[in-house]
DNA sequence: CGCGCTCATTGGAACGTTCCACATGTCACT
DNA sequence: AGTGACATGTGGAACGTTCCAATGAGCGCG
């Protein structure tokens, strides 16, 4: 019946022909047959639509026969709300939008645990659209939540233009999750990534470390607070003349080119602060490849806590940010906005904490 | 103005006090005035509702002067289409529900890039809920998707009981993605995984192994046609006595356990076929810890070239899906049904590939 | 000059809900 | 028996679109 028999490898592309193949009979059932209404199911139950209307709201104030009547014909004819005529008449969706910037990033995948968790237990849905990590593509995406009717919206990780934001909360309250805004009229929650960087600094210091370099994330979200907790830091455990940041980004690659920068300084640090996780990963393909060995000869540190950093060949120490009380928190915000319960915005900032693993260690000698 | 000042920690929950602060004035600008309609902006541009409508939707039966009227009175008004009323009026949303079974894992992530490529490119939205890899929770995501009145639902590694996709095929066309299905009425889209695995011994037996184990997916998907592929491979190559399979899962501990398993057994294998990346690691970690060197002493192989496979203290040796391409697939699978233009259930099998790396060399000897 | 054409434009009826004001019916109490 | 209170049920008007049939204006042509 399924795919078994003829198995033979298709192209890129689905062009019928290679790599496909029918199954006997199927017919996409009744087709013809729209799907039913509220008035099928009152004509069924032989009750008018605003009775069928409250007992499929719940209402209280309807007699056990009729109630009961109206829900078995919607069991029997497989009635489903639709939620666009809903929607239509109150005012109001009962959903809110989650912009992700990307889905990539398992990073951001926690937020969302923590943002279904909180919704769904307040009665709310919610449905998820993506940026690509591309501006343009996030307006697209928030736009089509918008259309949506969404009641409220989630911007995680968003690298929109502030202006987008902006327009946009003119229609809809709106909370941005881990990035820094300045515009007045949306909420926000970050983590406090300038003590992350201090906890780093404050660990390394510790065990030793004096010449300890930042390959840092550029312009991506919350890498000038890293990096200014990183300075900050090292001033004052009185390295402020080690103070040693290069160029790199929230990337595998970012984090690559800026430790082949640190490499071929004269004297090497003996401890890299990453501006991320995944850029750590790059600075630790860097340093395997100079024949270097962690943590023995060169501590690593990243930034995020993502499942990059726990899996056995990494055992890299980091920063965990607290993504799902993050998300948690997000929807709360949202909702006393979109229950009209504040007015004022409100920016809350959580806590990180430190990992620590085994990419970290005293300095050699 | 933003998070910066009086930077505290607050606690796991939002609960007013720590960690939060206001910011100066806000306002949710003009809560009032609700959102312009067609209405509003056919009464600035001094037209009627239809004509605007036309306008919108990009007729080319409308004069040059009152196209430009309605456009600048729509733009001056903010005006933006409300999709719930329009997919009442029309029968259709033009939108597509993408179920994801699990946000974490990258290997959906690049399936989803291959849907909104293509079907971005076909005019189409899309949005996503998830199920948080549970049966219940994915019922209540496809519910969503099915009440905002999607056009077509894409279930992507999706868990959930046949009897419920039957259930929601009645309403609107459905391509599963990556799981064997045997409901007629929904298309399919899937890898090769007897193919994979027989690539996989391939490689293996052409590099001098003839002790090559597998440990296997337990029930996940794909996992038994992958087990399967491993044995008509190793039989075809005449190896049919050295077929050793050890349950596993598609999780990092049930690769671990089932190398623990082969560890000690009386021959050790040369090289293991493990059921999918995660499981390798858990491979490579129980490898590591008994002080044996890939791929000097031992081959290891993963499935699914998830990143985890590239990362450079990996460098796995692995099998790799066209996930992007089954993604463009699922769509166009999708689009054919919901235009009408096909009936039958199509079932589309993709050609996987192998990705040499390093941890895969001629066996010890 | 009147006929039919085409063409741009319009009003009104859907679409499937919710919600309000109103209509029944029952019962307790005077 | 009449009154009011209360519980239960109902019709119709929204909500913001689309689409269809109809309206006029303008024009070429006999």
């Amino acid at each position: 019946m399924v795919a078994r028999g003829p198995v033979r490898a298709g192209g890129l592309r689905y062009a019928g022909g290679d790599g496909t193949f029918h199954t006997g009979g199927s017919l996409t059932d009744l087709e013809g047959v729209s799907r039913p209404t509220i008035l099928d199911v009152a004509a069924r139950a032989g009750v008018s639509k605003s009775l069928v209307s409250l007992v499929l709201r719940g209402s209280d104030r309807v007699s056990r026969e009729r109630r009961e009547a109206v829900l078995t014909a919607a069991r029997e004819l497989g009635y489903r709300p639709n939620a666009a005529a809903r929607s239509l008449a109150r005012q109001r969706s009962h959903v809110l939008g989650v912009m992700l910037s990307d889905l990539h990033n398992p990073y951001f995948a926690e937020c969302v645990d923590g943002i279904d968790e909180y919704a769904g237990g307040e009665r709310y849905r919610t449905i998820v659209t993506t940026g690509h990590l591309d501006p343009e593509r996030e307006v697209d995406a928030i736009e089509t939540l918008l259309e949506l009717q969404v009641d409220g919206l989630l911007l995680i990780g968003s690298v929109v233009a502030p202006a987008a934001i902006r327009d946009a909360s003119r229609e809809v309250p709106i909370v941005v999750v881990s990035r820094a805004t300045r515009t007045g009229s949306v909420d926000s929650v970050v983590n406090d990534d300038r003590t992350g960087a201090q906890l780093v600094v404050d660990h390394l210091v510790e065990l030793g470390h004096r010449r300890i370099a930042h390959v840092d994330g550029g312009r991506g979200a919350g890498a000038q607070q890293r990096r200014s907790g990183y300075e900050r830091a090292l001033r004052r455990h009185g390295l402020a003349s080690e103070i040693t940041v290069v160029p790199g980004a929230f990337t595998e690659s970012g984090g690559a080119r800026g430790m082949r920068e640190l490499l071929v300084a004269d004297e090497r640090p003996t401890a890299i602060f990453a501006a991320n996780d995944l850029a750590a990963t790059g600075v630790l393909e860097v340093v395997d490849r100079a024949g270097l060995r962690v943590p023995d000869d060169i501590s690593v540190v990243g930034y995020d806590n993502t499942h990059l950093a726990g899996i056995y060949r990494y055992d890299l120490t980091t920063v965990d940010q607290p993504r799902r009380a993050m998300g948690r928190t997000a929807v709360a915000l949202l909702l006393e906005r979109i229950r009209g319960e504040r007015d004022a915005a409100r920016h809350v900032v959580l806590a990180p904490s430190l990992v620590v693993r085994g990419s970290t260690a005293s300095p050699p000698g």
